[in-house]
DNA sequence: CACTGATCTTAACACCGTTAAGATCGCGTC
DNA sequence: GACGCGATCTTAACGGTGTTAAGATCAGTG
């Protein structure tokens, strides 16, 4: 019945797929995306560095179903954000962004791996298998973002807002990755950070279009 | 007399570091930082693989020096973005965001020398350079951005609001990068997305302190 | 029980960053 | 003008990478 990874395996190890990409996400938490190699990986799990080809085509194609595990975690994260705000009496877009932002910063490695340049050179099918889990664990934030617009009374819809905040939030993970915005930035200046920019971003939203240019 | 590079050089190059910069800021513009490999810079010049070690410490230090050069030509566009902009009529700021757009899209590999993730690890003093370097270049959105504060009335420093400028310029151009946006995202699309966005961004900093959650 | 196919291993390939040892040559010194 | 020193560049090698081919092992089916 031992269906689970078991140590004492001889030769098949039962549940090798599964184990692969847990270890893959672990590792991407632990040393980063850089710090992932096939034969880091087979290890971890005490394969050899060839058996992962037995049930992924390529290293990539490795890390992009691993990004679809982890985007499990960060929608997760972002419907446990909205709940909490909603409950302490905040707005539920600032819990989204909150919980974004915080993700981002407690685990650089796995959000690299979520949106790593690694995405972009995929077969195409698989590609898209990543993007549909992700829009799926993202767009959790739609519904706050949606509540938000109307709220202010703007003209946007959510859809045409939404890369709006994906930006910021985006922007703002990856600036403190890349130490940008200083190397003392703490992840709840962080937040901070994001959060004046979300509700900045969201008053000044209330009269635009999507278009138009001007002084 | 000959000082430049010069094809016919038998043994000794007579500018190779330069060269070398050169060289690596024009691979990363064709095939990206994946495609940056010491060997391929190295005979793009038409040197040994072994010959860059007597300019640069590593490869690190080499992509280092790449990226305050490359830093150098975003300043340009930057400037030259408000400038531009101010002629026109338009408000500098917006010019800013515009030629930080359509730099990013242009050359993502030219970006990703900039502001991806080689910097992280470098010797502190390199990085340090480079980070100088950066500043330096970026830091000319910061005259349009207090301009832009002030004609607004906003009680932000243009210190305080550059941040969250630079998270909605940058997380555009990567999540495009990315393809996050979909796949279909056009230069000119980006840029009209960052316009509003920066342009929301600003009027809703009308009144805002950094601190701060509520409903 | 034999066989078949999936699973895993070992061994090898080319390429990577990096280092050591030696070849070449520019340039200051006598 | 010849000498020699030191900077520059090359070749060769190291361990590690992703990837592939060939063979070993084993679970499950007839």
């Amino acid at each position: 019945m031992q269906s689970k990874a078991q140590q004492g395996r001889s030769y098949h190890h039962g549940d090798l797929r599964q184990a692969l990409l847990e270890a893959t996400v672990e590792a991407a938490g632990e040393g980063g995306l850089d710090a992932i190699t096939l034969r880091s990986v087979a290890a971890r799990v005490g394969v050899s560095g060839a058996a992962p080809y037995h049930h992924f085509e390529n290293k990539a194609d490795l890390l992009a179903a691993g990004a679809a595990l982890a985007f499990e975690r960060l929608g997760t994260a972002i419907s446990a954000g909205a709940e909490k705000a909603k409950i302490e009496g905040r707005e539920p877009i600032l819990g989204v962004a909150e919980a974004y932002v915080r993700f981002g910063l407690s685990s650089p490695g796995e959000y690299q791996l979520l949106f790593g340049r690694h995405v972009v050179d995929l077969s195409l099918d698989t590609r898209e298998e990543v993007r549909a889990a992700g829009r799926l664990s993202i767009e959790g934030g739609l519904g706050p973002l949606a509540e938000a617009l109307e709220r202010r009374g703007s003209s946007m819809s959510a859809e045409e807002a939404f890369p709006l905040l994906r930006a910021v939030l985006h922007g703002t993970v990856d600036l403190v990755h890349e130490k940008e915005l200083g190397s003392d930035m703490s992840t709840d200046r962080a937040v901070a950070l994001a959060t004046v920019a979300v509700r900045a971003l969201l008053d000044g939203l209330e009269g635009s279009h999507t278009e138009g240019d001007d002084a």
